[in-house]
DNA sequence: ACAAAGGGAAACAGGTCTGTTTCCCTTTGT
DNA sequence: ACAAAGGGAAACAGACCTGTTTCCCTTTGT
């Protein structure tokens, strides 16, 4: 099925190593050495670095969506439920001891440059994950999906970078998973003009 | 009366070259070039491009907080005005067109090995601005103000990130104002739903 | 068994990086 | 005016970068 095990092998370890010690920093022969690999065999699957570091992205895009999207469901089965799992989640990924913050802020911070397809795969992957969240968002029928769903969205990349900068990274995802909820509710219930003290 | 006008001219370029560029892409030649000064006079301040990099970092820390809270405490004067007002700093400050980011978390991408002074910096950074927006929110007098500026920061993080990634930038202020303006009223008790979120 | 392709190891080319040093020309204090 | 320091230009060292090429050994298809 894969093309090539040897260049899924290459892109796999480069994944790794880019998400750890970024793009400039993480030489050719860093990548070769770690996976087993000679300098030909790299360029005989791409071009140029800037060809393996694209790979990477859009390879990684695909395996973490999958992921996020997968352990969201089986979280939660209702909307809103789900909508909060996603915090849950992500306090997961945080946790793990290889969490390095979020591969295309990160890129996007070495390539700051318009329009390249580094910037455009990294742009894609954050419409896509805005996009999911927004599909929830529609079906908790609430007025305006679109809106809550960019709030939550900024929330989780709030929650990324805090988690990447900070010492206590689990509580970063419990901050947006509480802020989370207050939006949501606020978005499904408050509509009408409920002064009710009503407590979570 | 700054130590030496020189490294200071030498520090004020190497920000907006490392802002734009990165660290590791922004070669000390560069700096040099552009500063209109030679290695001499470099290496006779700095012991080595990190150490400069370390200098960057903590001038432009003073550099941008002053500036930003002197804008807030401009636009308004209410504790809830000024918490709402951050988010219209922000959103000027994405309008620059010289706007790459926030150079802590891109430093943090680039720089991710633990307990390094880099990181330190970044970390210190990220803590005043929080202790910052925390204070305006002891000011607002709600019950947990530690607790609503965590949450005001994580949405000022993600409107930050998603500035850099997005095409329209002023948008990611305004939806982090949105929603910041429904956290603060529930935080406040405020009775019903739209009570105002109006700046000036 | 034998040819053809795959691929590892390593040399190599040409750049760029950080950091040092040399030479020489200003500027400045006295 | 004159010595001392400051600092520019540029060569240099040594390392690392990307990307190419050569040589040789394995694996594989027939």
């Amino acid at each position: 099925m894969a093309q090539s095990p040897r260049r899924e092998h290459l892109i796999d370890t480069a994944i790794v190593l880019f998400a750890e010690h970024g793009y400039h920093a993480t030489g050719i022969d860093a990548i070769l050495a770690a996976a087993g690999v000679s300098k030909k065999t790299l360029y005989r699957h791409f071009r140029s670095k800037d060809e393996l570091i694209l790979a990477a992205l859009k390879k990684y895009d695909g395996l973490f969506r999958n992921d996020f999207m997968r352990q969201v469901e089986a979280r939660a089965e209702t909307p809103r439920g789900r909508l909060l799992a996603v915090f849950d989640v992500a306090a997961d990924w945080f946790r793990q001891n290889n969490f390095y913050g979020c591969m295309y802020i990160n890129a996007i911070g070495e390539y700051a440059a318009p329009d390249t397809p580094i910037r455009q795969v990294c742009k894609e992957f954050k419409a896509l994950m805005r996009r999911y969240i927004e599909n929830l968002c529609v079906d908790l029928r609430v007025p305006d999906p679109a809106g809550l769903a960019e709030e939550l969205a900024l929330l989780l990349e709030g929650a990324i970078v805090t988690a990447q900068v900070s010492e206590t990274r689990a509580r970063a995802a419990q901050v947006a998973a509480t802020a989370a909820a207050v939006l949501i509710d606020r978005a499904t219930g408050a509509a009408d003009g409920d002064s009710g003290a009503e407590k979570s």
